[in-house]
DNA sequence: GCTCCCGCCTCCCGCGACGTGAGGGTCAAG
DNA sequence: CTTGACCCTCACGTCGCGGGAGGCGGGAGC
């Protein structure tokens, strides 16, 4: 079976510059060319190809995937071996990549400031010196102040006390329900959920099910959120994490 | 408070280069210059290139860092989901790209080839986002896989042929359990279920519960492997996988 | 035969976010 | 007054391609 470079890349999903690169450093050579110097890739190519995608899907540079295949020690079985691994833990870098960002995002609704630490936690390469923690602090005082600045900036006194206002009207309803002993997953509680998702996308950003489900679990995995809820009424973080899984999983 | 170029780098942890590219480029630059013509970076510049730093280690490009700081009209909020969603795109497709990769491990286990097409078919609608990342470093610690690689490398032709007879003997013995009637869900089943696993482990990769779940509803939904078991012995697909359910929840 | 158009070829400039010098001025310590 | 660490401004190199120019090859229709 013999393939030009455009079925190649619409197979694989690259594009011939890309294909015409590959060559030109003889990271994927075809097998052949026709008498008109036409490129001719079997599928030995593609399988080489394949491994190519993937290898550079996790980021490694294109000199160092050609060394890994080239490398006559390491069979085909062991690439894909190799490949499961790296992108589970891929995986794992990025989700928590997005964890910083859902705490960023809601540090920033209830101006809950972040500790330097926390917003380099996405750094993995990140070493506090002497020097470096004393501006660190300085920083983290002035990020609360522009945060706090930016926000008067963006609202209204009235805009800020009305979202006040419906926030802690949802909030007495909430411990109304929960102290009147309905089940959190019950149709009161959800419906008080979603209210709470709808809040937030009004006043802050949009809060599809899913990242509503993620910051239930921040609500409870994160003390100072917790702490949050706790003060205005115990037992609160819990209830209303149950109520917004629920709430989730009967929309979807 | 003035820095120099070295003090804000030292601290901050990017090179001095860094600092006179964004200068350069007019994302940071410094409060003002001395007479010999030193940046002196001040503590707001400071402060700018603290959330620089952080922007970026979420993977926003410069251009759009500087329009976040810059324009008071845009919505930090909005940058920050816009880069939840993209983030968890990314997740979505490195799943999709582990399914594939289990779908090849366990097609070259069973000597079955793949079509072209199911070689790419995780990249089908690749857009060109491509997000270079330093993910090699951290995960491409060639130190796990070369000692792997290693022990394949050494497998030898008896290697093979035993584990070729454990195979056998462990089919028969399921063939065996499943013509005398025993339930797929029976304490039997799961532990040639729970065998099955382990031989996996032993000779080809690491098979942790959820993903001899994944195998077994592979082994049913893709009619390839469910051939290669239904040639052993008929139904015996989908015995094996109720079998890999229930020993994976029993043991969960 | 001739045209038409698509796909292929090579050559080459451009980008983003810096790295890496070259060649030279500045500053504090010894 | 020297030394060595630090700073400056060019300016070109890197990586993984994108995109276009200018030209050739191949099959369909006239």
């Amino acid at each position: 079976m013999a393939y030009t470079v455009g079925q190649v890349a619409r197979a694989a999903g690259v594009t011939v510059r890309t294909l015409h690169h590959y060559d030109e450093i003889g990271l994927l050579s075809p097998g052949g060319r026709t008498p008109a110097g036409y490129r001719r890739y079997d599928d030995a190519d593609l399988e080489r190809l394949q491994l190519i995608r993937y290898y550079r899907e996790l980021g490694f540079p294109l000199d160092e995937i050609a060394a890994i295949l080239d490398d006559p020690a390491a069979d085909p079985a062991a690439h894909l071996r190799r490949q499961h691994e790296l992108l589970t833990g891929r995986i794992g870098k990025l989700r928590e990549m997005v964890a910083a960002i859902e705490l960023a995002m809601e540090a920033r609704k209830m101006n809950i400031q972040l500790t330097p630490e926390e917003r380099f936690q996405v750094f993995g390469d990140f070493e506090p010196e002497d020097h470096a923690e004393e501006a660190e602090q300085r920083w983290g005082d002035t990020e609360a102040y522009r945060q706090s600045a930016e926000r008067t900036a963006r609202y209204s006194k009235e805009d800020w006390l009305r979202n006040k206002a419906e926030n802690e009207d949802w909030g007495r309803r909430m411990v109304a329900l929960m102290t009147s002993g309905v089940a959190a997953d019950s149709a009161e509680a959800m419906a008080l959920a979603e209210e709470h998702r709808q809040l937030i996308t009004r006043w802050f950003y949009d809060c599809p099910y899913e990242l509503h489900v993620c910051l239930a679990d921040m609500y409870v995995a994160d003390e100072r959120f917790t702490a949050y809820f706790e003060a205005i009424h115990p037992g609160m973080a819990a209830y209303l994490a149950e109520a917004i899984h629920a709430n989730a999983i009967s929309r979807a």
